[in-house]
DNA sequence: CCTATTTAAATGCAATTGCATGTATATATA
DNA sequence: TATATATACATGCAATTGCATTTAAATAGG
């Protein structure tokens, strides 16, 4: 039997909703008034960035983006054609492939950077201070 | 001059992202699976039933749910379709109108929070004592 | 008052997302 | 090893959202 939530986590879930929509409609729209993509294909490039050899597979991109299969692969359709990226084969798996980040998508990281980094202090860094933004990082944490 | 955002910060930023993002598509595909509508629907009931006399006006949905206007105006056409409110004229100004809660409004509202409800604990109230839900709360309410 | 501008809401069309299903390959089991 | 099931990714079609524009009513300025 689950019990209810108290008045503090109703009222914590309806500022999660609105804090994080607020921001987010904020910072999107400053990416797309300087010209940018979507914030989603930032945070693909980011991802193949990161890996060695730039590369991931479609399913690990799914999970951590918390994206649909059929949205992932949607998006990789999109930013293949804009050679942000690349589809390649996977030696280990028939069914599955790998995405590759190329040079135009690491210049596309770099160039979308600073436009991302001003919208993220303006709307989130300027609200708290470094201890309770580590604070709320933390509490945050626990809900993933 | 803007500062950049600090480590913490950009941490914060991503989880806010992700939690969200997690407990929301965990929430909708909760009440997708009991047979009821989406978040939005529930919210914008929500606010009108907590209005004297159940009305609001399109133009106060909007900036209280955070949409965009030709959305506010499409989710009421598809909600007055299903008779979970209707449109009424608005006397104090010919280009505005009200919307109104009805019975069945109500009722939706009053069907679907047990479910909404027991989401919301599973997926956050279960995750924090009362004293961290609180202080996420407040810093939360830092952003907004 | 008349005309220009602004505001509230609706709408046509394109892009994206959701949903179900399809295709190909891999794995499990008889 | 043949057959059934599961997994990875793609895709057709419907619903939703974004974007630009339209319509009607209100307000401002001459």
């Amino acid at each position: 039997m689950t019990s209810n939530p108290s008045e503090t986590t109703i009222t914590a879930w309806a500022r999660l909703l609105k804090a994080q929509a607020k921001a987010l409609d904020a910072v999107e729209a400053n990416l797309k008034a300087k010209g940018h993509p979507p914030l989603a294909w930032y945070d693909v490039l980011l991802e193949l960035k990161r890996e060695e050899g730039g590369t991931l597979r479609p399913l690990e991109l799914e999970k951590r983006l918390l994206l649909k299969q059929h949205n992932v692969s949607r998006l990789i359709d999109r930013m293949e054609q804009k050679n942000l990226l690349k589809r390649l084969p996977f030696a280990g798996d028939g069914r599955g492939q790998l995405v590759a980040i190329t040079e135009q998508g690491q210049d596309l990281l770099r160039r979308m950077w600073p436009a991302y980094r001003a919208s993220i202090q303006e709307h989130v860094g300027s609200k708290l201070n470094e201890s309770e933004m580590a604070k709320l990082a933390a509490l945050l944490q626990r809900l993933l």
